[in-house]
This record gives structure tokens, C-alpha cells and sequence, in this order.
RNA sequence: GCCGAUGUAGCUCAGCUGGCUAGAGCGUUCGACUCAUAAUCGAGAGGUCCUGUGUUCGAGUCACAGCAUCGGCACCA
């Protein structure tokens, strides 16, 4: 949480799923679709191991392949063969963690989400949010359907997990991926509670016009846009007392791809990883944050080069923003008097040019709205390419010797233009956004503030991060900045970083972590 | 193996339902400027659009086959 806090994402709740709201939500769940009819009871075998009394996953399991006799076969997967396997028809199954250990195959019963019931439906609402949603999220979710859904076990035999409410059923848990998508549902219960209106909640989740965006990698598509949406589906209605509007489904799952660090995948126990505390403590929160979304994976896998971050943030975000908002803050404070400049009025080009930033609220608000980042970061940046352009087309620093009320209209456009971007730019780099607005001569935060909230529950507490937006004077609203503003003493927005930070950063790429120095975040 | 996505300048990526003399940013070359963190601005060079076959007056864009990368394939969260 004070990694986020850093970083400044902020939430109007970021919780956990071990609470106790968590826990009797998931469990009304389950018992809705209990009711319903939307689960069922099934017996299936699985390997179990007599030495550690418990069932064992797939994964954790190993064997001869029965199918070419390869002897160090996964348990879900031969290696050799690449055929997909049942863990119980294992020549030798053994456990991964204690090879010697003996595994029986046992039958345990449990309960399964029965998916087919909900083909037709989920198939409907794929096609009528294909058109905004990204090729490959659909693509690969109406695949998954039409393969046929299987019924999927929702419990496990494990100790740990919420408890099944089911008389009989005491030494069983939910499975996990049943019940933390429901994250998102609970979550905003238990928000609406802590702001003290616990129906807020119903504002998302039974409001025809709100809409709900999941981000998620890849890898959890399915989960996201099929087995949640059938748990939605399943427990529609709930709580809200006899009222038949809907329960709201995700409007959109903006996957992304992988990011990958200098071409190879993310490993944490090779330490092939980037640990944002630490690199927060070496570079400024929003330098990160503009590499990161500057090569954000939307629509295929990206690397997290340290060459990229050191070009990307000094070639781009140091050179073009940085130094347009620094070159004429500094100017119009060191030449017009700590003011923002007074002129009689703007010329065309002047004209032109605030109003192409003020257009950039729709263009940039439109692509947020259907989460295209790239773009529209590429589109605020456009425009500073602009405005640096329009400066050494009107030339203010020369100007202002013999014609200085042509000086005063340019600066006076650009600081507007500045003003503008600030906004179109907050949602990436919401802290040099907060400086801009310093420099200019407001008061106030654009942002409101983090905080991390201790929350008790009867038998419980939880931390929470929280979003209090009371202060916030930020709106995406376009500038009206004033002639005669007074502005703050500027200095530059980001720091220009050294080329040695690339092998600096490299050398600790893969090598060995001495966990005292790590400064853990959460 | 099956399914899906991705494959376009040195690098990172745009190119929606076929009309492109294939674009942008960065890098690179040349020139200009000096308000600014040697930042900025202008001009130029740079591409058998993964491969092959096909459909079409016309294909980066459509179809089929293949290759490569990534993910999923249901008890791993």
C-alpha cells in the first residue's frame, strides 16, 4: 500500500479479501447459487498424500507419463510428450515437495459452478460489448465459451480459505478464484459502509449507467469475463430488495499483455524483476510512471528495457514536457515580473493554439474512456510538440526587446496551453501536474490524498487505502488562467538522469537480493 | 496437440469496414536558434508491411497454408 500510495494510484478503497465482509459476502454468494440451482454436488478423484493428510493439485505433482513413459511428467502436463494429463493415472505419482512420500488416489466430493447453464447468456453479453472491448479479450472469451463450458469445482480440500457454510462441509474452502473476483463487489460494500452510506454501493452495481472496467493481465481473462460474469448472472438481485434492476456486468476488461524486463519474462525467484520500492527511492514516481505507460503492453507483450526508461525519460519526458513547462515558466517569471503576463489580445495563432489544447479534453477524455493509454499520452505529447514549435515560430525571448506586448500574448497562450496539459497529462503524472499548478500560481491540491486507514472489524482489522477526494481542487476542466496571476519561483519538473543508471540497474538484474536492504512496501 | 492474439523503419509503436506516393515518436544526418535541465525548431536519409499461394481493377489491410513470439487449454494462484 505505500508502494501505491507512492506511485500515487489512488483508490476510493483498495481492501483485502480476508475480512469479515469478504468472507459472509462470498458466503451469501455460494449459497444463493446454492439455492438457485447453479451448483452442484460431484464426486471426483484426486491424489492424495498420506504423510502431509491433504489432496494434492496437479501442480504439485509428479509421475510417469502414461502416455509415452517419460518418468519426470507434471501432473497436469508431460514435458516430453506435451499432452495434457489426468494427475491420477500417474505411473508413480510422487509429491514434488517429498518425492518419497506415498500418494493414493482418494474420492472427495465437492461443489461446482455449473457454467453451461449460463452459455446463452454470456454469449449475448459478449456480442454486445464486442464492439469497445479489445480483439483479443473477445476473441479469446468467446473461444473459451464455444469450446464448451465444464461445470467447475468451487471448493477445495485445504484449511485455510473461507469456510464452506454448509453443515458437513467444515474441513472444505471456497477456491480462491471463486470467491476474490467478488473482491470487486465487496470491496465497494465495504466502502460504502466506511463513508457511513452502506447502500452507496448500489450507485455502481445497480446503476444502469455505471460502468465497470476490470484491469487485468492476459492470463486472468477467463476468470473476468466468464466465470464472473456467471457468478454475477447467478446472484442477481442480491441485496437489493425485490428491485428488478439488473446487476451491473463489467462494461469492459481491458487486458493487457505482458511487460517484460530486458526481453525476458518477469521472475521473482530469479530476481529477473523490477522492485518498485526500490526503484522509488532512485527515481521520481511519475518518470516511472511515464515509461510505463509510454510501453504499456495494450495489444501485445512489451519489455521494460533500463536503456528505454533512461532514453524515454530524458529524450521525451525531460526534453519535450519537462522543459517546455520549465522554459516558459521561468521566462514569463524572470521577465514579466513573477506574473502571469497581461496582454491587450491574442493573435490568431494564439487563438489556435488554445483552443487546439482546450480540444484535447474531448479527444484525451474519449480515449481514456475506452482505455486507449498509448494514445492518448501520445496525443497530450503531440501537442507540447506543439507548443514548443509555436515558440520558435514567434520567438518571445527576441520579441520581448522591441515589440513586448507580442511577448506577453505568446507566453500568456503557452502558460495557458501549460495549464491545459497539466490536466490532460494529471491522469499519467499527477505529481509534476501538482507542480505545474504551484508554479502557476495556484492554491490548492489537484489530487486529493492516500491514506492508509486501519479498519476493525469484530474479530478483526484490516488496513485499507483510501482515497479522500475533499481537498481536490483538480477537474478536467479546461484553464482559465488570469493575466496578472501571480506565479511561484519554478524549477524543473523532472530530473535528467544519467546514462550510468543502465548498467547500474542491469548489474541488479538476476543477482542475488540481500533481503535486509529490501525495502518492503506492503 | 488444440484455440486465440501478435509479427510494419535501428528502437517503441499507429495504420477502423481494401485505394498509400506506407505514417508517428525516439535514434541518426544536415541546418537554424539560444527563453529553457546542451533542452528546442526545420529539413533529409531510413521499410521485399514475417513467408508463400490465392481473391480483387487494386492487399500492410481479405482468404488459405506455413514460420516465429506470447497467453489460455479448466484442481496454479
Amino acid at each position: 500500500m505505500l508502494t501505491q500510495q507512492k506511485l500515487g494510484i489512488s483508490y476510493d478503497l483498495f481492501t483485502h479479501t480476508d475480512t469479515e465482509n469478504h468472507h459472509r459476502i462470498a458466503q451469501d454468494f455460494f449459497m444463493l447459487l446454492l439455492d438457485r440451482g447453479y451448483l452442484y454436488k460431484e464426486a471426483q478423484k484426486l491424489l492424495y498424500s498420506e504423510t502431509e493428510k491433504r489432496f494434492l493439485p496437479d501442480r504439485y505433482v509428479e509421475g510417469e507419463c502414461y502416455i509415452c513413459h517419460y518418468p519426470e511428467a507434471r501432473g497436469d502436463q508431460c514435458d516430453n510428450c506435451g499432452n495434457l494429463l489426468d494427475a491420477t493415472l500417474l505411473i508413480n505419482p510422487r509429491s514434488k515437495a517429498n518425492p518419497t512420500d506415498r500418494l493414493v488416489t482418494r474420492e472427495t466430493e465437492h461443489y461446482f459452478l455449473d457454467l453451461a447453464q449460463f452459455t446463452p447468456a454470456l454469449l449475448e453479453y459478449l456480442e454486445s460489448h464486442a464492439s469497445h472491448w479489445r480483439p483479443n479479450v473477445t476473441a479469446f472469451s468467446r473461444n473459451f465459451i464455444n469450446e464448451g463450458l465444464r461445470g467447475r469445482p468451487i471448493t477445495r480440500d485445504i484449511d485455510w480459505g473461507i469456510p464452506v457454510p454448509l453443515e458437513g462441509w467444515e474441513e472444505k474452502r471456497l477456491y480462491v478464484w471463486f470467491e476474490a473476483v467478488m473482491g470487486y463487489f465487496t470491496a465497494s460494500v465495504e466502502w460504502a459502509r466506511n463513508i457511513g452510506q452502506p447502500d452507496a454501493w448500489k450507485q455502481w452495481w445497480y446503476n444502469p449507467d455505471a460502468q465497470i472496467y476490470n484491469f487485468i493481465g492476459k492470463d486472468n481473462i477467463p476468470f473476468h469475463t466468464v466465470i464472473w460474469q456467471a457468478e454475477l448472472m447467478g446472484v442477481n438481485g442480491i441485496y437489493n430488495d425485490g428491485d428488478d434492476t439488473p446487476l451491473q456486468l463489467p462494461y469492459d476488461v481491458p487486458a493487457n499483455e505482458f511487460m517484460n524486463i530486458e526481453g525476458k519474462q518477469f521472475s521473482k525467484s530469479r530476481n529477473w524483476a523490477i522492485w518498485l520500492p526500490d526503484i522509488l527511492e532512485r527515481y521520481q514516481a511519475d518518470a516511472i510512471r511515464y515509461y510505463v505507460a509510454a510501453t504499456l503492453p495494450e495489444s501485445r507483450d512489451s519489455d521494460f528495457s533500463w536503456e528505454g526508461f533512461f532514453t524515454r525519460v530524458n529524450n521525451e519526458l525531460v526534453a519535450a514536457w519537462g522543459n517546455l513547462a520549465n522554459r516558459m515558466l521561468t521566462f514569463a517569471y524572470k521577465r514579466f515580473d513573477g506574473k502571469v503576463p497581461s496582454y491587450d489580445a491574442l493573435g490568431e495563432k494564439e487563438e489556435a493554439i488554445i483552443a487546439k489544447s482546450e480540444a484535447a479534453f474531448d479527444s484525451v477524455g474519449n480515449l481514456l474512456e475506452e482505455v486507449s493509454l498509448l494514445e492518448a499520452l501520445k496525443t497530450s505529447f503531440d501537442l507540447v510538440r506543439e507548443a514548443n514549435a509555436y515558440l520558435s515560430e514567434r520567438e518571445p525571448w527576441k520579441t520581448i526587446k522591441d515589440n513586448p506586448n507580442d511577448a506577453a500574448r505568446s507566453v500568456y497562450a503557452i502558460l495557458r496551453v501549460i495549464d491545459n496539459l497539466k490536466i490532460l497529462l494529471a491522469p499519467f503524472l499527477p505529481f509534476s501536474a501538482q507542480k505545474v499548478h504551484e508554479y502557476l500560481g495556484y492554491e490548492g491540491q489537484l489530487f486529493g490524498d492516500l491514506n492508509i486507514v486501519l479498519y476493525q472489524e469484530s474479530t478483526r482489522s484490516h488496513q485499507g487505502l483510501v482515497y479522500d477526494g475533499s481537498k481536490a481542487v483538480g477537474r478536467w476542466q479546461k484553464s482559465n488562467l488570469q493575466a496578472g496571476q501571480a506565479l511561484r519561483e519554478p524549477s524543473p519538473l523532472f530530473i535528467k538522469l544519467d546514462m550510468s543508471i543502465v548498467d547500474l540497474e542491469r548489474s541488479f538484474l538476476g543477482a542475488v537480493r540481500d533481503e535486509h536492504e529490501i525495502v518492503v512496501g506492503q
